[in-house]
DNA sequence: CGGTTTCATGTAACCGGTTTCAGTCAAAAT
DNA sequence: ATTTTGACTGAAACCGGTTACATGAAACCG
């Protein structure tokens, strides 16, 4: 590996001109700066990061930050790659790489809370993380820039970025009103975790604003897995009146909710309307193709990176990110 | 940040000696050793990994190399995720890092040849990659160990892990057989990748050992995406002879297989069966559930982190790993 | 008891960049 | 002709570790 000096020994000047070259290139005089650059071509010459981030304390790199615990299956965020590849589209762009930085249980919980400062991480995104308040807390303290998917924190260097959940659940609730049903059900997340309580407060809102009454045996809370929403939809089914459509504040338990209501010999949209959250993959596959609220995924890459270069480069800490929704129509209402 | 100096300097002792007690601790003295330790401790030291991967040119990383072109959905590998996951765990278990390195059409093809130089990366693993034959060779060349993913290639110091693709598409015909069909179709991959040329060669080697007769028109290429699928299987409707089983040799493909002879009004598994490979999520979702080959997913990663450090540690490159696949029954068979 | 090991540690060079500060030199200004 | 200016470059310290080699004390040995 050829290294600076021996470059710039070739070129006949010095370390510190072939150093400008490449960081600072309009304060050295063209010709040199051809020279150099055409000669470091030549003999295959790159800068060595670890040398330059340890002179710089600039790694270039973020952390991204997600459990991987595998008895909870949140690690399976729905819009992992999508959101990975959004972040890493954003980052390659501006020359940042992406060091992934797991937690699970069974770890120290802030060993990669210790990476981050041993690698000189610029910047950390954390995906879905449901138990690392504390560790987030101290990560938050040691300064480094941190933006957090559907989580909302906020601190000095800490912001978040989510979707519109309420909206895009009144959303839901006015279309299937406009199509006619009275008795619109939901079948919520964890009202714990951000997402789940916002979707079930845009809900009763909407209810509110449209004069249907609000009853609670509509409400039923499910965990965003599929399970989940079959077990939910079978209460539902159970209920003396039952409703004619059900707002499911999930795509996975959609799908769910979708088989217990075929197993009970009910049609959808027939019977019951169905909309779901997410526009997974998986949306458009089952059948009737499940009409849905859309998130935004690439947006969630793309507005993390754009966060965490707010904070690398500026310094103001941005506010939260909404994200907006839009409602897919399918079969399913 | 404490340093190495300002931790040698409280406890009394050298930098050097500081150095042992973290890289080599048996050669220094207990007692020694406790102290620096305890007071690392209190201090809040890490070593800093630049200045030290600076030093040794190691720096516990391994490169992620994978496609990111929108164009070409392939890095939607199905398995990223729990590829990923099997990696990460069986990295961070031996204190490594796994730092991606996406490719796309836009960048320069070596961009990650070059991430992989600068960083000192100890070594790769490539998922899913399709148009890098010469700068993987390149890569290949450098030296850095090297391990691909369902691509078989091999090199000094390149391996590579797969499913055994042939053996589980001759389970799934042996299957079929077995459920007395014996008009066996099969939508195969793309012929030019391993996997879907070696599924392909297990069907036809299986049918010969059945007995059952070898006809071309029941093989209809596919490109392992659903729409294709689904175009295929539409041929294989149209045939005069309409067969009574179809290995398919990827779950999404068998989606849109299924939704072909759902529209043409037959009913699987009655008129048609199907086994699909993969066992994607999915498979388990559809209506009726797919009968499929599934495949290794955490072992993948396993092996690939397993082969990696082989190479980082060892040297002997380690032979091909195929890994088992094994039969799982639903409802399309 | 002198000489040889062994154990524990310190010294100092080195890894490959960046950056401050000072210096050179030609052109512009006076 | 002298001073000033500005553009460009070089010398050298520094970032924070690692490690070959040297050193000194204690243990061992005949």
């Amino acid at each position: 590996m050829a290294t600076i000096r021996e470059l710039a020994h070739l070129c006949g000047v010095s370390p510190a001109t072939v150093s400008r070259v490449f960081n600072n290139p309009d304060v050295v005089n063209a010709k040199t700066r051809e020279q150099v650059m055409s000669t470091a071509q030549r003999i295959g010459y790159l800068p060595n990061e670890s040398a330059r981030t340890l002179a710089t304390k600039k790694s270039f790199m973020v952390g991204l930050v997600w459990d991987t615990d595998h008895r909870r299956p949140g690690w399976r965020h729905p819009f992992f790659q999508e959101i990975l590849i959004g972040l890493k589209t954003a980052l390659s762009g501006r020359g940042y790489h992406l060091l992934l930085l797991a937690t699970s249980s069974d770890k120290t919980p802030d060993a990669y809370l210790h990476a981050v400062r041993r690698h000189n991480i610029d910047g950390v995104v954390l995906i879905d993380s449901d138990n690392w308040d504390s560790s987030l807390q101290r990560l938050a303290d040691s300064g480094v820039p941190c933006v957090s998917l559907d989580r909302p924190v906020t601190g000095p260097r800490t912001t978040y970025v989510t979707s519109d959940n309420a909206g895009g659940a009144r959303i839901a609730v006015r279309h299937l009103h406009t199509r006619g049903r009275r008795t619109i059900a939901t079948i919520t997340g964890p009202t714990r975790t951000g997402p789940g309580a916002e979707r079930l407060r845009g809900y009763v809102g909407e209810l509110g604003r449209l004069g249907l009454p609000h009853r609670p045996e509509l409400i039923v809370e499910g965990d965003f897995y599929l399970s989940g929403g079959y077990t939910a939809m079978r209460r539902l089914l159970e209920l003396d009146e039952r409703p004619d459509a059900v707002f499911v504040a999930g795509d996975a338990m959609a799908v769910g909710a979708l088989r217990a209501i075929g197993e009970a010999g009910l049609n959808v949209p027939r019977d019951i309307a169905l909309v779901g959250f997410d526009d997974l993959e998986l949306a458009a596959l089952v059948q009737p193709g499940l009409t849905t609220i859309a998130q935004d995924k690439p947006g969630f890459g793309t507005a993390a990176a754009a966060a965490v270069f707010a904070m690398i480069n500026g310094g103001a800490t941005p506010p939260p990110r909404t994200l907006p929704t839009t409602l897919v129509v399918r079969g399913s209402s």
